[in-house]
DNA sequence: ACAGTACCTTAACATTGGATTAACACTAAC
DNA sequence: GTTAGTGTTAATCCAATGTTAAGGTACTGT
Protein backbone atom coordinates (compact mmCIF):
# COMPACT_ATOMS: atom_id res chain seq x y z
CA UNK A 1 0.00 0.00 0.00
CA UNK A 2 1.60 3.36 -0.91
CA UNK A 3 1.32 6.01 1.51
CA UNK A 4 -1.92 8.11 1.34
CA UNK A 5 -1.40 11.18 3.58
CA UNK A 6 -4.42 12.86 2.14
CA UNK A 7 -5.29 14.79 5.43
CA UNK A 8 -9.01 14.21 6.07
CA UNK A 9 -11.38 16.07 9.30
CA UNK A 10 -13.75 14.14 10.68
CA UNK A 11 -16.92 15.87 12.58
CA UNK A 12 -19.08 14.01 15.03
CA UNK A 13 -20.04 14.94 18.25
CA UNK A 14 -20.38 11.39 19.53
CA UNK A 15 -17.22 10.12 20.87
CA UNK A 16 -17.74 6.78 20.03
CA UNK A 17 -18.63 7.28 15.78
CA UNK A 18 -15.30 9.88 15.65
CA UNK A 19 -13.57 7.41 17.39
CA UNK A 20 -14.44 4.34 15.26
CA UNK A 21 -13.71 6.33 11.83
CA UNK A 22 -10.10 7.52 13.29
CA UNK A 23 -9.74 3.95 13.54
CA UNK A 24 -10.59 2.63 10.56
CA UNK A 25 -9.00 5.88 8.33
CA UNK A 26 -5.63 5.90 10.47
CA UNK A 27 -5.43 2.29 9.85
CA UNK A 28 -5.67 3.01 5.71
CA UNK A 29 -2.76 5.38 6.43
CA UNK A 30 -4.89 8.57 6.02
CA UNK A 31 -4.04 11.84 8.36
CA UNK A 32 -7.06 12.17 10.66
CA UNK A 33 -8.40 15.17 12.16
CA UNK A 34 -11.68 15.64 14.62
CA UNK A 35 -13.78 18.15 15.67
CA UNK A 36 -16.76 17.70 18.19
CA UNK A 37 -18.74 20.30 16.43
CA UNK A 38 -19.41 22.55 13.32
CA UNK A 39 -18.32 25.90 14.71
CA UNK A 40 -15.06 23.80 15.28
CA UNK A 41 -15.13 21.99 11.99
CA UNK A 42 -15.08 25.07 10.07
CA UNK A 43 -11.72 26.70 12.13
CA UNK A 44 -9.86 23.56 12.08
CA UNK A 45 -10.70 23.14 8.24
CA UNK A 46 -9.82 26.85 7.26
CA UNK A 47 -6.49 26.27 9.34
CA UNK A 48 -5.22 22.73 7.85
CA UNK A 49 -7.16 22.69 4.96
CA UNK A 50 -7.74 19.16 4.73
CA UNK A 51 -8.56 16.97 1.28
CA UNK A 52 -11.88 15.66 2.47
CA UNK A 53 -14.32 16.46 5.10
CA UNK A 54 -16.75 13.47 6.84
CA UNK A 55 -19.22 15.40 8.63
CA UNK A 56 -22.29 14.85 11.16
CA UNK A 57 -25.70 16.39 9.91
CA UNK A 58 -26.72 16.86 14.34
CA UNK A 59 -24.60 18.52 16.34
CA UNK A 60 -24.93 21.08 18.67
CA UNK A 61 -23.61 24.35 17.92
CA UNK A 62 -23.42 24.62 14.62
CA UNK A 63 -24.99 21.68 12.59
CA UNK A 64 -23.16 20.41 9.28
CA UNK A 65 -25.50 21.80 7.42
CA UNK A 66 -24.57 25.51 8.36
CA UNK A 67 -21.04 24.32 8.37
CA UNK A 68 -20.84 23.14 5.07
CA UNK A 69 -22.69 26.36 3.67
CA UNK A 70 -19.97 28.69 5.58
CA UNK A 71 -16.94 26.17 3.52
CA UNK A 72 -18.27 26.46 0.76
CA UNK A 73 -18.72 30.69 0.91
CA UNK A 74 -15.07 30.66 1.89
CA UNK A 75 -12.74 30.89 -1.12
CA UNK A 76 -9.97 28.71 0.80
CA UNK A 77 -12.51 26.22 1.76
CA UNK A 78 -15.03 26.07 -0.99
CA UNK A 79 -13.25 23.50 -3.31
CA UNK A 80 -12.74 20.82 -0.12
CA UNK A 81 -15.02 17.66 -0.50
CA UNK A 82 -17.65 17.14 2.21
CA UNK A 83 -19.65 14.01 2.77
CA UNK A 84 -22.30 13.49 5.48
CA UNK A 85 -23.19 10.92 7.48
CA UNK A 86 -26.98 10.69 8.17
CA UNK A 87 -29.24 8.78 10.24
CA UNK A 88 -31.18 6.25 8.02
CA UNK A 89 -34.44 8.44 8.13
CA UNK A 90 -33.21 12.01 7.40
CA UNK A 91 -33.85 11.95 3.99
CA UNK A 92 -34.69 15.36 3.90
CA UNK A 93 -31.15 15.94 5.14
CA UNK A 94 -29.75 14.18 1.62
CA UNK A 95 -31.29 16.78 -0.57
CA UNK A 96 -30.90 19.54 1.25
CA UNK A 97 -27.33 18.44 1.86
CA UNK A 98 -26.56 18.64 -1.77
CA UNK A 99 -27.88 22.19 -1.75
CA UNK A 100 -25.58 23.33 1.30
CA UNK A 101 -22.94 21.61 -1.46
CA UNK A 102 -22.40 18.28 -0.47
CA UNK A 103 -20.73 15.89 -2.50
CA UNK A 104 -21.87 12.27 -0.85
CA UNK A 105 -23.50 11.22 2.32
CA UNK A 106 -23.31 7.97 4.02
CA UNK A 107 -26.24 6.64 5.85
CA UNK A 108 -25.46 5.26 9.70
CA UNK A 109 -24.98 3.02 10.86
CA UNK A 110 -21.10 3.04 9.30
CA UNK A 111 -19.68 0.42 7.91
CA UNK A 112 -16.08 0.98 6.89
CA UNK A 113 -16.44 -1.02 3.74
CA UNK A 114 -18.78 1.44 2.23
CA UNK A 115 -16.84 4.41 4.10
CA UNK A 116 -13.38 3.56 2.61
CA UNK A 117 -14.87 2.82 -1.03
CA UNK A 118 -16.80 6.22 -0.77
CA UNK A 119 -13.69 8.46 0.60
CA UNK A 120 -10.92 6.87 -2.14
CA UNK A 121 -14.00 7.61 -4.69
CA UNK A 122 -14.07 11.04 -3.87
CA UNK A 123 -10.16 11.19 -3.35
CA UNK A 124 -9.56 9.82 -6.43
CA UNK A 125 -11.80 12.05 -8.32
CA UNK A 126 -10.24 15.00 -7.32
CA UNK A 127 -6.87 14.19 -7.55
CA UNK A 128 -6.02 13.45 -11.15
CA UNK A 129 -2.27 14.10 -10.51
CA UNK A 130 -1.26 11.67 -13.06
CA UNK A 131 -2.51 13.30 -15.86
CA UNK A 132 -0.45 16.60 -15.10
CA UNK A 133 2.62 14.77 -15.19
CA UNK A 134 4.00 14.51 -18.46
CA UNK A 135 3.35 10.72 -19.90
CA UNK A 136 6.19 10.73 -21.71
CA UNK A 137 9.98 12.48 -21.85
CA UNK A 138 11.87 11.64 -24.98
CA UNK A 139 15.90 12.83 -26.31
CA UNK A 140 18.04 11.20 -29.31
CA UNK A 141 18.86 8.16 -27.34
CA UNK A 142 16.32 7.72 -24.29
CA UNK A 143 12.37 7.81 -23.63
CA UNK A 144 11.07 7.72 -20.40
CA UNK A 145 7.21 6.08 -20.54
CA UNK A 146 5.52 7.03 -17.55
CA UNK A 147 2.20 5.09 -18.95
CA UNK A 148 4.71 1.78 -20.02
CA UNK A 149 6.42 2.47 -16.94
CA UNK A 150 9.52 1.48 -19.07
CA UNK A 151 13.01 3.10 -20.30
CA UNK A 152 14.19 3.35 -23.78
CA UNK A 153 17.76 3.63 -24.21
CA UNK A 154 19.22 3.30 -27.87
CA UNK A 155 16.34 1.30 -28.30
CA UNK A 156 16.71 -0.97 -25.78
CA UNK A 157 14.00 -1.32 -23.65
CA UNK A 158 14.68 -1.84 -19.82
CA UNK A 159 13.01 -2.38 -16.89
CA UNK A 160 13.53 0.29 -13.86
CA UNK A 161 12.14 -0.08 -10.34
CA UNK A 162 10.16 2.11 -9.20
CA UNK A 163 12.20 4.42 -7.54
CA UNK A 164 15.07 4.07 -9.81
CA UNK A 165 12.45 5.07 -12.73
CA UNK A 166 10.96 8.06 -10.69
CA UNK A 167 14.38 9.40 -9.77
CA UNK A 168 15.20 9.19 -13.01
CA UNK A 169 11.70 10.59 -14.54
CA UNK A 170 12.14 13.83 -11.88
CA UNK A 171 16.02 14.71 -13.02
CA UNK A 172 14.83 14.47 -16.70
CA UNK A 173 11.67 16.90 -16.09
CA UNK A 174 14.45 20.02 -16.32
CA UNK A 175 17.42 19.25 -17.73
CA UNK A 176 20.68 20.47 -16.81
CA UNK A 177 18.79 21.84 -13.86
CA UNK A 178 20.52 20.98 -10.78
CA UNK A 179 18.88 19.32 -7.74
CA UNK A 180 20.11 19.44 -4.05
CA UNK A 181 19.40 16.19 -2.39
CA UNK A 182 16.69 17.84 -0.20
CA UNK A 183 14.81 18.45 -3.17
CA UNK A 184 15.60 15.09 -4.97
CA UNK A 185 14.04 14.30 -1.68
CA UNK A 186 11.26 15.92 -1.13
CA UNK A 187 9.75 15.87 -4.76
CA UNK A 188 10.76 11.94 -5.51
CA UNK A 189 10.03 10.62 -1.90
CA UNK A 190 7.45 13.18 -0.46
CA UNK A 191 7.47 15.16 2.20
CA UNK A 192 7.41 12.22 4.71
CA UNK A 193 10.98 11.98 4.64
CA UNK A 194 12.65 8.64 6.37
CA UNK A 195 15.65 7.87 4.64
CA UNK A 196 19.36 9.09 4.69
CA UNK A 197 20.59 11.04 1.67
CA UNK A 198 23.17 8.84 0.73
CA UNK A 199 20.28 6.90 -0.73
CA UNK A 200 19.98 8.94 -3.57
CA UNK A 201 23.57 7.83 -4.70
CA UNK A 202 22.88 4.12 -4.39
CA UNK A 203 19.79 4.69 -6.76
CA UNK A 204 22.02 7.20 -8.88
CA UNK A 205 24.28 4.68 -9.18
CA UNK A 206 21.96 1.96 -10.58
CA UNK A 207 21.04 4.33 -13.42
CA UNK A 208 24.27 5.39 -14.33
CA UNK A 209 24.85 1.42 -14.72
CA UNK A 210 21.66 0.61 -16.59
CA UNK A 211 22.19 3.46 -18.90
CA UNK A 212 26.34 3.53 -19.42
CA UNK A 213 26.99 6.27 -17.76
CA UNK A 214 25.03 8.78 -19.18
CA UNK A 215 22.99 11.58 -18.18
CA UNK A 216 23.40 11.90 -14.47
CA UNK A 217 26.26 14.34 -13.94
CA UNK A 218 26.98 14.87 -10.30
CA UNK A 219 28.04 18.90 -9.27
CA UNK A 220 29.91 17.81 -6.36
CA UNK A 221 28.60 19.79 -2.86
CA UNK A 222 25.65 20.70 -4.66
CA UNK A 223 23.38 17.93 -6.18
CA UNK A 224 22.91 15.83 -9.46
CA UNK A 225 21.34 17.02 -13.22
CA UNK A 226 20.16 15.62 -16.03
CA UNK A 227 22.36 16.46 -19.31
CA UNK A 228 21.09 15.22 -22.92
CA UNK B 1 -12.85 22.98 -13.98
CA UNK B 2 -12.88 21.49 -17.41
CA UNK B 3 -16.00 22.43 -19.76
CA UNK B 4 -18.11 19.50 -20.24
CA UNK B 5 -19.96 21.34 -22.97
CA UNK B 6 -22.13 18.33 -22.93
CA UNK B 7 -26.44 19.12 -23.29
CA UNK B 8 -28.21 17.32 -20.70
CA UNK B 9 -31.92 17.15 -20.36
CA UNK B 10 -33.30 17.08 -17.16
CA UNK B 11 -36.85 16.08 -16.84
CA UNK B 12 -39.04 16.13 -13.47
CA UNK B 13 -42.04 17.05 -11.96
CA UNK B 14 -40.72 17.77 -8.57
CA UNK B 15 -39.03 21.28 -8.06
CA UNK B 16 -36.33 20.20 -5.57
CA UNK B 17 -35.18 17.32 -7.92
CA UNK B 18 -34.77 19.89 -10.79
CA UNK B 19 -32.90 22.06 -8.52
CA UNK B 20 -30.57 19.75 -7.08
CA UNK B 21 -29.87 17.67 -10.37
CA UNK B 22 -29.31 21.01 -12.15
CA UNK B 23 -26.90 22.33 -9.16
CA UNK B 24 -24.52 19.23 -9.56
CA UNK B 25 -24.64 19.17 -13.10
CA UNK B 26 -23.86 22.74 -13.63
CA UNK B 27 -21.05 22.41 -11.13
CA UNK B 28 -19.24 19.83 -13.36
CA UNK B 29 -19.77 22.02 -16.42
CA UNK B 30 -22.36 20.56 -18.09
CA UNK B 31 -25.16 22.55 -20.77
CA UNK B 32 -28.62 21.75 -17.99
CA UNK B 33 -31.89 22.16 -19.78
CA UNK B 34 -35.28 21.13 -18.13
CA UNK B 35 -38.62 20.15 -18.56
CA UNK B 36 -41.44 19.28 -16.00
CA UNK B 37 -42.96 16.08 -17.95
CA UNK B 38 -42.84 14.03 -20.88
CA UNK B 39 -44.86 16.44 -23.46
CA UNK B 40 -42.08 18.77 -22.52
CA UNK B 41 -39.32 16.93 -22.61
CA UNK B 42 -40.51 15.36 -26.53
CA UNK B 43 -40.63 18.48 -27.62
CA UNK B 44 -37.06 20.23 -25.89
CA UNK B 45 -35.32 17.09 -26.80
CA UNK B 46 -36.53 18.01 -30.82
CA UNK B 47 -35.44 21.31 -30.67
CA UNK B 48 -32.05 21.28 -28.68
CA UNK B 49 -30.91 17.69 -29.17
CA UNK B 50 -29.39 16.82 -26.27
CA UNK B 51 -26.64 14.54 -25.68
CA UNK B 52 -28.32 12.43 -22.69
CA UNK B 53 -31.42 12.76 -20.91
CA UNK B 54 -32.71 12.63 -17.39
CA UNK B 55 -36.03 11.87 -16.80
CA UNK B 56 -38.27 10.78 -13.96
CA UNK B 57 -40.61 8.07 -14.83
CA UNK B 58 -43.70 9.15 -12.75
CA UNK B 59 -44.67 12.38 -14.40
CA UNK B 60 -48.28 14.29 -15.12
CA UNK B 61 -48.98 15.09 -18.46
CA UNK B 62 -47.03 12.05 -19.72
CA UNK B 63 -45.16 9.72 -18.12
CA UNK B 64 -41.32 9.28 -19.01
CA UNK B 65 -41.96 5.66 -20.08
CA UNK B 66 -44.50 7.21 -22.62
CA UNK B 67 -42.13 10.13 -23.68
CA UNK B 68 -38.85 8.06 -24.27
CA UNK B 69 -41.07 5.43 -26.39
CA UNK B 70 -42.04 8.61 -28.56
CA UNK B 71 -38.13 10.04 -28.78
CA UNK B 72 -36.90 6.29 -29.65
CA UNK B 73 -39.46 6.05 -32.64
CA UNK B 74 -38.27 9.39 -33.76
CA UNK B 75 -34.92 9.09 -36.02
CA UNK B 76 -33.90 12.56 -35.18
CA UNK B 77 -34.00 11.62 -31.16
CA UNK B 78 -33.43 8.07 -30.79
CA UNK B 79 -29.71 7.80 -31.03
CA UNK B 80 -30.07 10.07 -27.82
CA UNK B 81 -29.45 7.98 -24.02
CA UNK B 82 -31.92 8.31 -21.75
CA UNK B 83 -31.27 7.42 -17.93
CA UNK B 84 -34.32 6.83 -15.89
CA UNK B 85 -34.92 7.86 -12.50
CA UNK B 86 -37.24 5.94 -10.11
CA UNK B 87 -38.36 5.52 -6.66
CA UNK B 88 -36.55 2.10 -5.05
CA UNK B 89 -39.65 0.38 -5.48
CA UNK B 90 -40.73 1.05 -8.76
CA UNK B 91 -38.65 -2.26 -10.27
CA UNK B 92 -41.36 -2.77 -12.43
CA UNK B 93 -40.16 0.41 -13.88
CA UNK B 94 -36.84 -0.67 -14.37
CA UNK B 95 -37.69 -3.68 -16.16
CA UNK B 96 -40.04 -1.96 -18.51
CA UNK B 97 -37.88 1.19 -18.79
CA UNK B 98 -35.35 -0.94 -20.75
CA UNK B 99 -37.98 -2.54 -22.90
CA UNK B 100 -38.90 1.32 -23.91
CA UNK B 101 -35.20 2.42 -24.98
CA UNK B 102 -33.22 3.36 -21.84
CA UNK B 103 -30.10 3.23 -21.10
CA UNK B 104 -30.21 3.07 -17.43
CA UNK B 105 -31.70 4.50 -14.23
CA UNK B 106 -30.68 5.72 -11.02
CA UNK B 107 -32.66 4.88 -8.01
CA UNK B 108 -33.61 7.69 -5.74
CA UNK B 109 -32.59 9.13 -3.44
CA UNK B 110 -30.44 10.74 -6.50
CA UNK B 111 -26.77 10.92 -4.35
CA UNK B 112 -24.64 13.11 -6.96
CA UNK B 113 -21.86 10.83 -7.15
CA UNK B 114 -24.04 7.90 -8.76
CA UNK B 115 -25.48 10.41 -10.69
CA UNK B 116 -22.05 12.17 -12.29
CA UNK B 117 -20.58 8.40 -12.61
CA UNK B 118 -23.83 7.30 -14.87
CA UNK B 119 -23.96 10.29 -16.46
CA UNK B 120 -19.82 10.01 -17.32
CA UNK B 121 -20.05 6.41 -18.03
CA UNK B 122 -22.83 6.59 -20.97
CA UNK B 123 -21.35 9.96 -22.09
CA UNK B 124 -17.84 8.04 -22.80
CA UNK B 125 -19.68 5.16 -24.18
CA UNK B 126 -21.36 6.84 -26.77
CA UNK B 127 -18.33 8.87 -27.45
CA UNK B 128 -15.90 7.40 -30.28
CA UNK B 129 -13.30 7.26 -28.18
CA UNK B 130 -14.88 4.50 -26.35
CA UNK B 131 -15.07 2.10 -29.56
CA UNK B 132 -11.72 0.44 -27.99
CA UNK B 133 -14.30 -1.60 -26.28
CA UNK B 134 -13.93 -3.91 -29.35
CA UNK B 135 -15.10 -7.25 -29.63
CA UNK B 136 -12.03 -9.06 -30.34
CA UNK B 137 -8.74 -8.37 -29.46
CA UNK B 138 -6.01 -11.01 -31.50
CA UNK B 139 -2.58 -11.31 -30.95
CA UNK B 140 -0.55 -14.25 -31.81
CA UNK B 141 -0.74 -16.97 -29.67
CA UNK B 142 -3.81 -15.02 -27.83
CA UNK B 143 -7.61 -13.91 -29.01
CA UNK B 144 -9.77 -12.49 -26.61
CA UNK B 145 -13.08 -13.23 -28.08
CA UNK B 146 -16.00 -10.75 -26.24
CA UNK B 147 -18.86 -12.12 -28.16
CA UNK B 148 -18.30 -15.49 -27.67
CA UNK B 149 -16.83 -14.59 -24.15
CA UNK B 150 -14.02 -16.82 -24.71
CA UNK B 151 -9.95 -16.96 -25.08
CA UNK B 152 -8.21 -18.92 -27.51
CA UNK B 153 -4.27 -19.71 -26.35
CA UNK B 154 -2.20 -21.30 -29.00
CA UNK B 155 -5.12 -22.30 -30.97
CA UNK B 156 -6.44 -24.20 -27.71
CA UNK B 157 -10.04 -22.39 -26.31
CA UNK B 158 -10.44 -21.83 -23.01
CA UNK B 159 -13.10 -21.10 -20.86
CA UNK B 160 -12.98 -17.76 -18.23
CA UNK B 161 -14.34 -17.13 -15.63
CA UNK B 162 -16.22 -13.49 -16.03
CA UNK B 163 -13.99 -11.44 -13.67
CA UNK B 164 -10.82 -12.84 -15.10
CA UNK B 165 -12.02 -12.49 -18.11
CA UNK B 166 -12.92 -8.76 -18.11
CA UNK B 167 -9.55 -8.11 -16.00
CA UNK B 168 -7.34 -9.85 -18.80
CA UNK B 169 -9.37 -7.77 -21.70
CA UNK B 170 -9.04 -4.37 -20.22
CA UNK B 171 -5.02 -5.41 -19.56
CA UNK B 172 -4.97 -5.84 -23.13
CA UNK B 173 -7.23 -3.46 -24.40
CA UNK B 174 -3.50 -1.29 -24.17
CA UNK B 175 -0.78 -3.50 -24.19
CA UNK B 176 2.16 -2.13 -22.37
CA UNK B 177 0.53 -0.10 -20.64
CA UNK B 178 0.55 -0.15 -16.58
CA UNK B 179 -2.79 0.54 -14.61
CA UNK B 180 -2.65 0.78 -10.63
CA UNK B 181 -5.08 -1.38 -8.96
CA UNK B 182 -7.59 1.58 -7.84
CA UNK B 183 -8.03 2.36 -12.23
CA UNK B 184 -8.44 -1.25 -12.69
CA UNK B 185 -10.44 -1.83 -9.50
CA UNK B 186 -12.49 1.44 -10.98
CA UNK B 187 -12.60 -0.16 -14.52
CA UNK B 188 -13.02 -3.58 -14.18
CA UNK B 189 -14.90 -4.03 -10.61
CA UNK B 190 -16.91 -0.15 -11.43
CA UNK B 191 -17.51 2.66 -8.98
CA UNK B 192 -18.99 1.50 -6.26
CA UNK B 193 -16.07 -0.60 -5.35
CA UNK B 194 -16.66 -3.01 -2.03
CA UNK B 195 -13.43 -5.20 -2.54
CA UNK B 196 -10.06 -5.22 -1.41
CA UNK B 197 -7.57 -4.68 -3.81
CA UNK B 198 -5.47 -7.83 -3.59
CA UNK B 199 -8.37 -9.69 -4.74
CA UNK B 200 -6.71 -8.82 -7.93
CA UNK B 201 -3.87 -10.58 -7.33
CA UNK B 202 -5.66 -13.71 -6.92
CA UNK B 203 -7.31 -13.33 -10.36
CA UNK B 204 -4.12 -12.60 -12.28
CA UNK B 205 -2.94 -15.64 -10.28
CA UNK B 206 -5.68 -17.70 -12.11
CA UNK B 207 -4.75 -15.98 -15.15
CA UNK B 208 -1.32 -16.51 -15.31
CA UNK B 209 -2.24 -20.36 -14.96
CA UNK B 210 -4.40 -20.52 -17.83
CA UNK B 211 -2.01 -18.51 -19.88
CA UNK B 212 1.17 -20.42 -18.99
CA UNK B 213 2.69 -17.01 -17.53
CA UNK B 214 2.57 -15.56 -20.49
CA UNK B 215 1.23 -11.82 -21.14
CA UNK B 216 0.48 -10.27 -17.59
CA UNK B 217 3.30 -8.87 -16.00
CA UNK B 218 3.87 -7.12 -12.67
CA UNK B 219 5.50 -3.48 -12.32
CA UNK B 220 5.68 -3.68 -8.78
CA UNK B 221 4.84 -0.84 -6.21
CA UNK B 222 2.74 0.14 -9.50
CA UNK B 223 0.39 -2.14 -10.75
CA UNK B 224 -0.04 -4.68 -14.20
CA UNK B 225 0.06 -4.61 -17.17
CA UNK B 226 -0.13 -6.77 -20.45
CA UNK B 227 2.96 -7.57 -22.87
CA UNK B 228 2.36 -9.75 -25.68
C1' DA C 1 -37.51 -25.21 -3.42
C1' DC C 2 -33.41 -27.78 -3.37
C1' DA C 3 -28.90 -29.47 -4.05
C1' DG C 4 -24.83 -29.04 -6.56
C1' DT C 5 -21.50 -26.34 -8.66
C1' DA C 6 -18.64 -22.61 -10.08
C1' DC C 7 -17.17 -18.33 -8.93
C1' DC C 8 -15.68 -14.44 -6.06
C1' DT C 9 -13.56 -12.76 -2.24
C1' DT C 10 -10.85 -12.77 1.71
C1' DA C 11 -7.36 -13.99 5.05
C1' DA C 12 -3.18 -16.30 6.09
C1' DC C 13 1.17 -17.61 5.07
C1' DA C 14 5.33 -17.80 1.81
C1' DT C 15 8.33 -15.56 -1.14
C1' DT C 16 10.75 -12.13 -3.55
C1' DG C 17 13.01 -8.22 -4.98
C1' DG C 18 13.47 -3.33 -4.26
C1' DA C 19 14.87 0.04 -0.88
C1' DT C 20 17.86 1.28 2.51
C1' DT C 21 21.83 1.38 5.21
C1' DA C 22 26.58 1.02 6.62
C1' DA C 23 31.18 0.24 5.48
C1' DC C 24 34.86 1.01 2.77
C1' DA C 25 37.19 3.05 -1.53
C1' DC C 26 38.23 6.76 -4.23
C1' DT C 27 39.04 11.53 -5.65
C1' DA C 28 39.96 16.37 -5.62
C1' DA C 29 40.91 20.43 -3.03
C1' DC C 30 43.37 22.54 0.35
C1' DG D 1 48.25 14.21 4.41
C1' DT D 2 43.90 15.43 5.66
C1' DT D 3 39.24 16.19 4.82
C1' DA D 4 34.83 16.47 2.65
C1' DG D 5 32.16 14.66 -0.74
C1' DT D 6 30.94 11.02 -3.63
C1' DG D 7 31.38 6.15 -5.73
C1' DT D 8 30.68 1.38 -4.87
C1' DT D 9 29.52 -2.85 -2.79
C1' DA D 10 27.14 -5.98 -0.10
C1' DA D 11 24.12 -7.24 3.73
C1' DT D 12 19.76 -6.51 5.75
C1' DC D 13 15.06 -5.44 6.07
C1' DC D 14 10.50 -5.07 4.78
C1' DA D 15 6.66 -3.97 1.91
C1' DA D 16 4.61 -5.76 -2.13
C1' DT D 17 3.29 -9.65 -4.39
C1' DG D 18 2.63 -14.79 -5.04
C1' DT D 19 0.03 -18.59 -3.48
C1' DT D 20 -3.17 -21.46 -1.22
C1' DA D 21 -7.27 -22.63 0.96
C1' DA D 22 -11.56 -21.73 3.05
C1' DG D 23 -16.08 -19.43 3.31
C1' DG D 24 -19.75 -17.29 1.22
C1' DT D 25 -22.69 -16.14 -2.65
C1' DA D 26 -24.88 -16.53 -6.98
C1' DC D 27 -25.96 -19.66 -10.59
C1' DT D 28 -27.64 -23.90 -12.68
C1' DG D 29 -30.39 -27.63 -13.44
C1' DT D 30 -33.72 -30.73 -11.49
Amino acid sequence: MIKNSSKILVVDDEQDILELVRHTLNKEGYEVHIAINGQQAVEKARKILPDLILMDVMMPVMDGMEACRQLKEDSETKDISIIFLTARSEEFAELAGFEAGADDYIAKPIRSRVLLSRIRAILRRQSPIEESKTQRIEFDDLIIDRERFVVEFKGQVIQFPRKEFELLAFLASKPSRVFSRDEILENVWGNEVLVVDRTIDVHVRKIREKLADNYIQTVKGVGYKFEH
